[in-house]
RNA sequence: GGAGGGGUUCCCGAGUGGUCAAAGGGGGCAGACUGUAAAUCUGCUGGCUUAAGCCUUCGGAGGUUCAAAUCCUCCCCCCUCCA
């Protein structure tokens, strides 16, 4: 049996912060199983590895014996949550809502235990609340803490525009505490404000407040921006293995230790060994491919990181062409189509001013033998792989078609 | 309700009649190099066209002009101050 202590030393690792620390340990005092709640925004229904770091913390909870409160905040949604824009977001519609959220659920459970997890969407209780219930809820914040939030406070600095339906978000965010009567919520740190929302609400209507828990939030692939599928800098947990091992590959030196901490179920100690490895002239690149690898197994398997693993080597150190090639079957009027015409029908390139741009710059190879003549044209009947950069490849097929 | 400022290419942001497909930066892509799709350096970055040229783009719709992102009219949107 481990002591209190011991669970609040674990719950702690890899948290930015506890609010406050010694009520949370009066709650585990008590030794009921505690509600734990996480809200999720159903306009990114893809999961990304940003996503999971929250996600682990929660499994974590789960091995505790607490009770995950997975809240889709499908109410929420359609008001879009304006923390971290500096522009007001576009509501989504009912139906887009419902669609995404069906999608977010078929992929926490790669990660969380269904028994475990209890998903609730916030438009149950949202939807009954009329106009009255509303305004009551309003009341009972002011305008001045509202723009104590970070980004409304940037946003009105700034000249930038603020609805007054987003401080309803906060609002209703907080309020969802009161409904799951949450003994915790975790969230990202950019989530601090809402959450402490919360706790006012939930000491409004005769509640403890809940204890606020925030995890880091993870940098995408370029390292600055927080990963985001809107951003398109991230790594989903539906990747396929060659992407999910090629994109981690891609980060830099110093990003990956950064992904480790966050991500990497190694223990500290050996993490703190690896750093020091390459402190003495190991080459980073070896750790990353170890990383890489542990990622690709948790969400796909060991069979096919060490896959991930070959090809990439095979690829990259080597030059090699890609096993699974895309097809493509186009077909010529005339007897002939132009190099320009042909990648982009192949979808190799967006255009064809693009396509002789990188003829130009000697990234489009056929069959493995550089293109200079942009004005080459490929007669039908023909079947060659086109290669554009390092990364993009089609076989294609020329069929004469009158 | 009144006064002023502003909406530019993927993003930020210059540009006040032609030399503007539109500076600069970011991002992205490519090439070189390498230790990897790291780092670094260089180039490219609206579309169509077998490169002469053509077409579309500067909130929207009209107009002036040989010529408009730049001038005029109306409209839409945002910000600030006053009430």
């Amino acid at each position: 049996m481990i002591t209190i202590t011991e669970t609040l030393e674990q719950i702690k690792q890899g948290c930015h912060e506890i609010l406050l620390e010694n009520e949370l340990r009066a709650k585990l005092e008590r030794g009921k199983p505690l509600n734990i709640k996480a809200g999720f925004d159903p306009t990114a229904p893809d999961l990304h590895l940003g996503h999971t770091v929250l996600l682990n913390k929660l499994r974590q909870f789960q091995k505790l014996g607490h009770t995950i409160f997975f809240l889709i905040g499908d109410f929420t949604g359609m008001i879009g949550d304006p923390t971290g824009k500096n522009i007001t977001r576009k509501p989504l519609s009912r139906e887009e809502v419902l669609d995404n959220a069906s999608t977010y659920q078929k992929q926490i459970y790669k990660i969380l235990d269904p028994e475990l997890t209890k998903i609730c969407f916030n438009a149950d209780w949202m939807n009954k609340m009329d106009a009255t219930g509303l305004i009551k809820l309003a009341s009972q914040h002011t305008v001045a803490r509202m723009l104590e939030r970070d980004d409304f406070d940037k946003r009105y600095k700034g000249g930038q525009p603020i609805a007054i339906h987003e401080f309803l978000y906060p609002l209703i965010q907080g309020y969802d505490s009161v409904e799951l009567r949450a003994d915790v919520e975790l969230g990202g740190t950019d989530q601090k404000f809402n959450l402490l929302v919360g706790r006012e609400l939930q000491k409004h209507f005769g509640q403890a407040p809940q204890v606020v828990l925030t995890m880091p939030i993870l940098e995408g692939l370029d390292g600055v921006q927080k990963m985001s599928k809107s951003l398109g800098n991230y790594i989903g947990i539906e990747d396929a293995p060659n992407d999910m091992f090629g994109k981690l590959m891609s980060i830099s030196d110093w990003l990956m230790w950064r992904y480790i901490d966050l991500l990497s179920f190694q223990s500290p100690a050996q993490i703190a060994q690896w750093k020091k490895s390459v402190d003495e002239g190991a080459n980073p690149r070896d750790i990353k491919i170890k990383f890489a690898q542990e990622i690709v197994e948790r969400f796909h398997s060991h069979a096919s990181a060490m896959q991930a693993y070959e090809q990439f080597l095979a690829r990259f150190r080597h030059g090699e062409m890609p096993e699974d090639i895309p097809e493509v079957t186009l077909t010529s009027k005339n007897g002939t189509i132009a190099i320009a015409n042909l990648l982009k029908e192949a979808d190799l390139t967006p255009s064809t001013s693009d396509a002789n741009r990188m003829i130009k710059q000697g990234a489009v190879k056929i069959d493995g033998e550089k293109v200079s003549d942009r004005t080459l044209k490929i007669p039908a009947a023909s079947t060659h792989v086109y290669q554009v950069g390092k990364r993009r490849f089609a076989r294609v097929k020329v069929m004469f078609n009158g």
